[in-house]
DNA sequence: CAAATCATCACTAGTTTTAGTGATAAATAC
DNA sequence: GTATTTATCACTAAAACTAGTGATGATTTG
């Protein structure tokens, strides 16, 4: 039964999420081809290189970039974009995709999202709150457990110029705590339990 | 370098998962079987039936039944059993493990605990440095990011003590950051969300 | 029972962070 | 082509944390 090629990226941090969408989509009797990448500047490379139709995608590593993303759906506007949601907590950005599936939903239906892929446009919602790229390095170290007088020697810059970036992350999350920044930074995922 | 086969049961409600576990794993050199279940009851049939050495397991399936889980922890003591935790805001019975991963972590990390846990009879430091009750306290609202002062006024206590704890917990630990702590406390459970 | 650990409190001195305000050049956006 | 945002730097005063040392009574453990 079949159709051309489709081409899926699966944009998603976990390789193992990633080997059970594969191992489990690809059993279909369609014909399909996975990529996977964790980056949404590995996805805009393969969005270069391939055709792409659909792209699977958690949320979590859009969170601080809608606008770019925003960016690359509108240059892309043929695209299919699937959310990968983990849990109901993560309301926040679902109404960038055109559908959403659980991971914890039976594998026939997500194989029928992917398959039906097909739908509305997406609305677009700006977040004006999202850090900047600097922030984010800065909130990384941070999260670390760096001071800002280290952080400042490791980027070659003043503690004060941490110290504002440290002032305006904390404006834009309404985050005032040192570990509330970290659980937030381990939750979108910019560093790692270890 | 391959030992006897390792009956793995991995107690997870995603099949998507499931699949990734077994797709990431069962490429390493050693001998395993896989089984899948999706409750605490079906886990209990296949633990009669088969010599099981592994349980993975999604917390958020037992959270309603810790005591019956903990019978079976003590029923089936040879069994080493480990946690999957989806994100940071988990439900905390993460204590009840004998080690955990999460599924944003690299694969070959959960390959080492998969094998470590196979081969060692206790591959945590349970009993090294283990924080004493009142200091689980005070490490519970550092890392929800309050002050010496306000947890001291919560507790009923001079800011003196909790400087005390604080010390200890780093002492403990080893973990001399604030940020780093509040990893820690997450990744021990035993703060979540709220 | 003796030893060890726990929970509590105290003081000091030095370091770091927080919370303001303010400024400038460069890049981006409308 | 102006307005906004970003990244950078500066200063200050108050608050908070770090790292020592030391002490006492209660509880737990072997």
């Amino acid at each position: 039964m079949d159709k051309c090629r489709q081409n899926i990226v699966v944009l998603e941090p976990s390789k193992i999420i990633y080997e059970g969408i594969y191992a489990s989509i690809s059993k279909s009797e369609y014909n399909y081809s996975f990529y996977h990448v964790d980056s949404l500047i590995e996805l805009e490379t393969i969005l270069i290189k391939k055709d792409i139709t659909i792209v699977l995608i958690n949320p979590s590593l859009i969170q601080n970039k809608i606008k770019e993303f925003i960016k690359i759906q509108k240059q892309y506007s043929k695209i299919r974009w699937i959310g990968i949601i983990y849990s109901l907590f993560d309301n926040s950005t679902t109404k960038l995709f055109d559908n959403l599936f659980m991971l914890t939903d039976d594998v026939t239906r997500i194989a029928k999202i992917i398959t039906k892929a097909c739908s509305k446009i997406s609305t677009l919602d700006k977040n004006d709150e999202q850090l900047s790229e600097r922030e984010i390095i800065v909130l990384k170290h941070l999260a670390k457990g760096l001071s800002n007088k280290i952080i400042a020697d490791k980027l070659n810059l003043s503690v004060h110029t941490i110290n504002t970036h440290r002032k305006n992350i904390m404006d834009k999350t309404g985050i005032r705590s040192l570990a509330g920044l970290t659980i937030y930074a381990v939750s979108i995922g910019i560093i790692s339990l270890d």
